[in-house]
DNA sequence: CAATTGCTCCGAATGAGATTCCTTTCTTCA
DNA sequence: TGAAGAAAGGAATCTCATTCGGAGCAATTG
């Protein structure tokens, strides 16, 4: 009699806790930076077939690894040459849900919540400083905003979407000897 | 005799200063938010044909409006689950350029000088609080900084690249009368 | 006012590439 | 040692991107 627990182990291994091997790694790599490589390229890079690498996609996409293809439209010449970063702080903690009303707004494209010396994070981008002003009216029409502090951005060096890559070497060499980490 | 100023003018216009109709930026919201479109249904969503929506993207792709095509990556199930914004103050203006070599870790998803009271603003994303401590190692490591702030991110709510529309009830109805415009 | 020029659209044809199928190989477990 | 599952590669198919030619429209010119 087969064992139906271990099978189904196996395939909930296979469907999402597989730990992304270098070949994935390499495929989403590539793809964070351009979505538009044929699959025979993008095999050719990998050193994989097209076939081969098309699975894998089509699994990173399943698993929500991928979360989707973009087109990554450029600010300024779309006609939104404002960025700015609005830190935001609320009273009451759970009234969050106005803001994230505010998604509904082309404009935002990020809304966290941080640790720090504020509630929630914003990033927006407008047409025109007015509009900006026009968004922190929004903003402070809500009863649960309680002040806000925007950041400008003059220039932008570098935005892009999350890469693939881990930086091993920021996780060595740590600061300060760990607890129990006694050395000599 | 030919006005050869107004030929180079249209030219010029034809080129770069087009004002994106109604059918670009529907194009261009559908692929901010969806790339894997085929033309067909892209032409079909925008009241368009097939050659004509390609000739269309070709030409936002030559323009710089889109600036490319990527695939979004998901930040915890690809093994960087800790996202950061980090405020930096430095020291020496112009000394960016050290900055900028941050660039090469794909943690550092953007770089931007902001106005405000700070200098630039990092979002950076990593595998653990370790990385993290070891890429806030790396900017104190540079001579010009001088202090940072962290806003470690707790949820994330909304996250999305630039989006195509344009929202201009918020560049109407301003909180002070313009000056000049005297009513009454 | 008429004609030309340039631009953009559409429909059809072609070619590239995505997708599927099938076989083989390697690993894992009994 | 044998069996089973997973995954890769080669070949075939089929969708779709891309190109080509012609028509409509607006602006410009003679």
């Amino acid at each position: 009699m087969p064992n139906h627990e271990n099978t189904e182990t196996v395939r909930d291994k296979a469907q999402e806790a597989r730990p992304l091997d270098a070949f994935d790694r390499r495929i989403l790599g590539e793809l964070a930076v351009d979505a538009g490589l044929s699959y025979a390229e993008l095999g050719h890079r990998a050193g994989l077939s097209a076939p081969a690498v098309h699975e894998r996609v089509k699994r990173l996409r399943a698993t929500g690894r991928i979360r989707g293809t973009v087109a990554v439209l450029d600010g300024p010449t779309t006609g939104k040459p404002f960025l700015a970063f609005v830190h935001v702080d609320s009273t009451g903690w759970g009234k969050t849900q106005e803001l994230l009303a505010l998604s509904e707004l082309p404009e935002v494209e990020e809304i966290h919540s941080v640790a720090g010396d504020t509630c929630m994070l914003l990033k927006v981008r407008c047409a025109s400083s007015r509009a900006l002003e026009g968004l922190l009216a929004r903003l402070y029409a809500l009863p649960s905003v309680k002040a806000t502090r925007s950041y400008v951005v003059l220039s932008t060096f570098l935005e892009r979407t999350p890469q693939a890559g881990i930086t091993s070497a920021l996780e060595e060499a740590p600061l300060v000897a760990p607890p129990g980490d006694v050395s000599g």
